[in-house]
DNA sequence: TTGGAAAGTCAACAAGGCTGACATAAACTG
DNA sequence: CAGTTTATGTCAGCCTTGTTGACTTTCCAA
């Protein structure tokens, strides 16, 4: 079924998804959505000792095993410092190894323990459950959307590091 | 156009957006769409005595002028100790006005000032320039689904309190 | 062999969460 | 009217997770 074309000017109805009360609207849902992302995970960790910090270092560790110090610190945007201390606790707990790298020995190359695996799996059932029922209530065609507006309010250069991180990519 | 049937089991084709690898996709989308989405505002507030915190209270007493103590800590899901330390601050600099409530005396009734309003605008505006960018760069339908998979992600009882706010009811 | 990069560590600090305890005023209820 | 509940504010202390700065150790590469 198509309507016919609009008869308003070319900037008139078609951009009426990009009046400020649309963006507020996507900002709030933002907002809200990110909080009942993280609500699940979050409640598991509560009764470990560990926090959001850690479920993020096993997540990315999880599905980059052999990934660096440096790549990991890149991926989640904070000072090494701040990522040491989550890392020691990790390395301490057996639930991440840190090997010497074997090209480049000054490198630690990242993966999960046994145990690690199994937290991070517990984790990221739970978050992947709550996405899981949101994607099928919603429909293929909305998380195209999804993902695709997602990408966009990415910022270029953080698209770019990524990237280059999945290509695997040593520079 | 009709594929035949695959000769997968029936859950298979039509379902492929929600394999595990499918959802770490939006996972990893949401994680780092979150960093972005909120930089450009965080930018700012580094410059003044201000963090995130702040700059939520704000978003949300901008506009719905008038809201309570108790109805902002509901939104925010934060304790009112939390909440309290943010708020006294933007009292104290005359950024938010506190006065007290018409029908209930208990009650205070927030507002911006008109500073309080130019900050929030400009804060606002950082934040919508980048969403106006991604929502033009990936059009209508992708928005749509895009708030649609957001929704679903929000928990029942969380909607629930937000639409119970947004119709002005006082129960 | 030496300069510099990668990694790790220590110290100090800040934001922004949390709990618990308590105070006050206002509203509600029997 | 007395007693209870509700809304708000405040004090103190704690935790996580971020920051900067300074420094050391390791070790690759010119």
């Amino acid at each position: 079924m198509h309507r016919p074309r609009s008869p308003m000017p070319s900037t008139g109805e078609q951009l009426l998804f990009l009046t400020d009360d649309q963006l507020r609207q996507g900002i709030e849902l933002m907002f809200f959505a990110y909080r009942g992302f993280t609500a699940d995970p979050d409640r598991i960790l509560d009764d470990l000792a560990y926090g959001r910090a850690h479920h993020r270092a096993l997540h990315f560790i999880a599905h980059r095993p052999g990934l660096t110090v440096n790549e990991l610190l890149e991926i989640l945007g904070v000072t090494k410092q701040s990522l040491n201390r989550v890392l020691r606790q990790l390395i301490e707990d057996d639930l991440v190894a840190s090997r010497v790298g074997d090209v480049d020995r000054r490198q630690r190359l990242l993966s999960l323990t046994e145990a690690g695996a199994a937290l991070e799996a517990r984790l990221s059932e739970a978050q992947r459950a709550r996405m899981r029922a949101a994607y099928s209530r919603a429909g293929p065609d909305a998380v195209q959307g999804f993902k695709r507006v997602l990408e966009e309010i990415i910022s270029p250069q953080m698209r770019e590091k990524i990237s280059r991180l999945e290509e695997g990519d040593t520079r």
